[in-house]
DNA sequence: GTATAATATCGATGATTATCAATAAGTAAC
DNA sequence: GTTACTTATTGATAATCATCGATATTATAC
């Protein structure tokens, strides 16, 4: 794979391409963000999102029926979301009561802005 | 599925919740968003972007011996981050030259901070 | 025209995931 | 204790997806 371009350093610039900098995401970087818009990038959970966002407050039980999904789900969901950090859960009686934490959605929106929009270009 | 929550409007103010307002995403809304963040939900991917973002513009060339993947494998997903608007790619001779869109990019911070940060609250 | 090079597409495969029903675990009221 | 209710977990299944090799398409050079 890519054998037409395992060539030498010094040869590299008579390619098609300029050597690339090393301001770029490592591996792990890459595997941690992805983690974050992974779990954006599901219908349902950003719906999820926007209801639990609409109010200070949003209880587990309000979430099946607007969703139309299975309890079960609704579950898998916001675990989903908590383990991205982009809302944290309380146990409240017998109710789970979620909240969105704003900084995790900026420090995604960050991530974006920042990492991927260059430099002076 | 849900059956403890279909009730009559009138009492829904006595189970765990209150209704919910109507600023949430549709399913149609919903659906656009996921599909922008499921571009940004791959790791091979966000590298892809980091490295086009790290020049001006980036051969596709360029893209298989960093990332470490066949051929095939960048052209699916330059393919899958040009649907999703996030870069934008011109032929010159046998090249394909990539490079970012930083208005998509701006436009998915916005969704961030403005769709789901809820209110005052 | 032929030969070479870069990219796109096709087909297959293994891994991941969204979904559900069923069950378990936790909580409150009795 | 038992009963009722909410949430979490398990197991199964169908769909989606990342990856590759092979092939097709496109462009240049000859």
């Amino acid at each position: 794979m890519g054998s037409h371009k395992s060539i030498e350093i010094e040869s590299e610039i008579l390619t098609c391409c300029s050597p690339i900098g090393d301001s770029v995401l490592s591996e792990g970087e890459a595997a941690n963000v992805a983690q974050l818009f992974s779990a954006l990038s599901d219908p349902a959970r950003l719906r999820i999102l926007s209801l639990i966002a609409a109010a200070p407050e949003m209880c587990s039980c309000a979430l099946e029926e607007p969703l139309g999904k299975s309890q079960s789900t609704i579950s898998h969901h916001t675990r989903i979301l908590a383990e991205a950090g982009l809302i944290v859960g309380e146990r409240r009686g017998r109710w789970m009561w979620w909240r969105v934490v704003p900084e995790q959605l900026r420090e995604a929106a960050r991530v974006l802005t920042h990492e991927f929009e260059g430099s002076i270009h």
